[in-house]
RNA sequence: GGCCCGUUCGUCUAGGGGUUAGGACGCCAGGUUUUCAUCCUGGUAAGAGGGGUUCGAUUCCCCUACGGGCUACCA
């Protein structure tokens, strides 16, 4: 068991868009895994019919390869030796059934024949005689109708009428049940507490509980990392490996901290009021009509994704903050995964993409700001696109301040599209009867420039200035607005050198006849 | 309600019996950029409460409070 191979899994049911939640638990898996040399799988638990949503597989297969996260067996990425990955394809070769039956023989799960309104009836009935914990247990199931109540010739009778049927875990009546969580330490929890969990549904689908139990000993998972939320059943979990006599073949267990949302309390919900996407794609629900945004379709790099995401409930013990997916993995370990719940924070998520975002070279910059920028041209009817060398340097220019390649656009529109109106404000400030004869100054000084670089701009700048008794701090916000209409931008004489003197000249020219106070 | 898990600056967190309780985000101030942003420097701000154990507890134990999760023929 200590020398086993590492092989974890995703194990997501295809019940709509992959929340940011179940990506971290799938790059936790996937860190842990890669850090051992070991496997990752995907396999998609689709035992639940009636909450099967169309297309969510395939949402699930894509969120994983653009975050870089991509299992090496299983579904969407490619057969191992356990294939098929899909639940519902894995129960035709009668697997979940023979493991309840193993459990029925040696006495360890019993037939249930109640029907759903026994069942509330049930419970209601012990919520009336104010039990704690209402539930099919071993007190109550002596009231049922079930293999343990019935006679053998009943069942038997009742089975070959085809009545419907459940298998049900037969949990002791008082006993500790005691298991180690890599996050939590040890665990203990009274057999009281655990209800006799369906194992097999009516209708000959497995649930979850007997479904992934039996995958994760078939596929020889060797560590399951789930949400928090599966905790309050791990004890269920542990009594069915042990009647299964599997124990020596349970995956070790680490339960992972939820995330919790930014403002108030509980979990995160699909939306959230700060505008930062709780999905890694967009997703599209086709029941409700309702599209939810995406960390890609908002301008976040996969890499800054996934660091937040990492940073969120585990930290190296460093105060480094900044991992490639590489440095992820050599980092990594469950013992480092935080107890508590982790408010997420969208502040500090745009700021991871800001980081990323300075790495960048100004050449990988252009590539995704031109399509932006090709969309806007044309929405302006500026279908005319600059060279590469051009779109390159107005992203060196705007990029110091921006967090999103998306914001490109809105922060330096100007350097491909001429303004036609200037800002008022600045205009209201600096604008004067003077103003225009310098700027007229400019215009000639710049035109005896036999190069136009920033150093030159700026000295013919300041002259001008000078030579009209004009402090240049007076005039600089005025020419910024002249050449491109607002008053915030980056370096001025770096914009005016990729500008370029004809289309600065041009400009100036323009802002002369158009500015009036 | 019951059970389980948790609790260090507003947020993410480090540390772990003796520390000026460290870092990051945010926020604020100063400097640089003769504007804004960037950048630099500094600042703000924390161990839920009560009991133990101990020479000493944020750190170990207990109780309470609070938060979260679970309580389906859903996962």
């Amino acid at each position: 068991m200590e020398n086993k191979r590492v092989r974890l899994r995703f194990a997501p049911s295809p019940t709509g868009g992959l929340h940011m939640g179940g990506v971290r638990t799938a790059l936790f898996s996937y860190l842990y895994a890669k850090k051992n040399n070991g496997d990752f799988i995907l396999r998609i638990e689709d035992t639940d019919q009636t909450r099967y949503v169309k297309g969510a597989e395939e949402y699930i297969i894509e969120s994983l390869k653009w975050c870089g996260i991509e299992p090496n067996e299983g579904v969407g990425f490619g057969n191992g030796p356990h294939a098929p990955y899909r639940q519902s394809e894995r129960k035709e070769s009668g697997i979940y059934k023979k493991y309840a039956d193993q459990l029925i023989a040696s006495g360890h799960a019993y037939y249930a024949f109640d029907t759903a309104e026994e069942l509330d009836a049930m419970r209601k009935r012990l919520e009336a005689a104010k039990v704690a914990a209402p539930q099919y247990n071993s007190v109550s199931r002596q009231n049922m109708r079930n293999s343990l109540t019935l006679s053998e010739d009943e069942v038997k009778k009742i089975m070959d009428a085809g009545t419907p049927f459940v298998v049900r875990l037969k949990v002791p009546r008082n006993e500790e049940i005691r298991f180690h969580d890599i996050i939590r330490g040890w665990v203990v929890v009274n057999s009281t507490q655990v209800d006799d969990k369906v194992l097999l549904k009516s209708d000959g689908m497995p649930t979850y509980h007997l479904a992934h139990i039996v995958d994760d000993i078939e596929m020889e998972i060797s560590h399951a990392v789930r949400g928090e939320e599966w905790l309050p059943s791990a004890p269920a979990h542990i009594l069915i490996y042990r009647y299964l006599g599997c124990e020596d073949k349970m995956p070790l267990l680490a339960h992972l901290p939820l995330i919790l949302k930014p403002d108030g309390n509980g979990k995160l919900s699909k939306r959230d009021k700060s505008g930062i996407p709780m999905f890694p794609l967009n997703w599209h629900d086709e029941r409700t009509g309702e599209v939810y945004v995406g960390y890609r379709e908002s301008g976040f790099f996969p890499d800054a994704f996934v660091n937040m995401l990492a940073m969120l409930g585990w930290n190296p013990g460093t105060t480094q903050e900044i991992f490639s997916m590489e440095e992820l993995i050599q980092a990594f370990s469950l013992e480092r995964v935080h107890k508590a719940g982790a408010k997420f924070d969208p502040e500090k998520t745009k700021w991871f993409n800001q980081q990323y975002l300075r790495k960048k070279s100004d050449a990988e910059l252009a590539e995704l700001f031109r399509p932006i920028l090709q969309q806007k041209l044309v929405e302006t009817h500026n279908s005319k696109l600059s060279t590469p060398n051009y779109i390159q340097g107005v992203c060196r220019l705007v990029k110091e301040k921006s967090h999103f390649v998306s914001e490109f656009w809105s922060a330096g529109s100007y350097f491909f599209i001429a303004p036609t109106v200037f800002d008022t404000d600045v205009i209201k400030k600096r604008w004067n009867e003077s103003s225009s004869n310098f700027i007229k100054a400019i215009i000639e000084r710049f035109k005896a420039l036999a190069t136009f670089t920033a150093p030159e701009a700026e000295a013919a700048f300041k002259a001008a200035a000078e030579a009209q008794g004009i402090a240049t701090g007076q005039v600089m916000q005025l020419f910024r607005v002249c050449l491109s209409g607002v008053g915030g931008g980056p370096m001025l004489f770096e914009m005016v050198e990729l500008l370029g003197k004809e289309e600065v000249l041009k400009r100036l020219e323009t802002a002369i006849v158009t500015i009036k106070i």
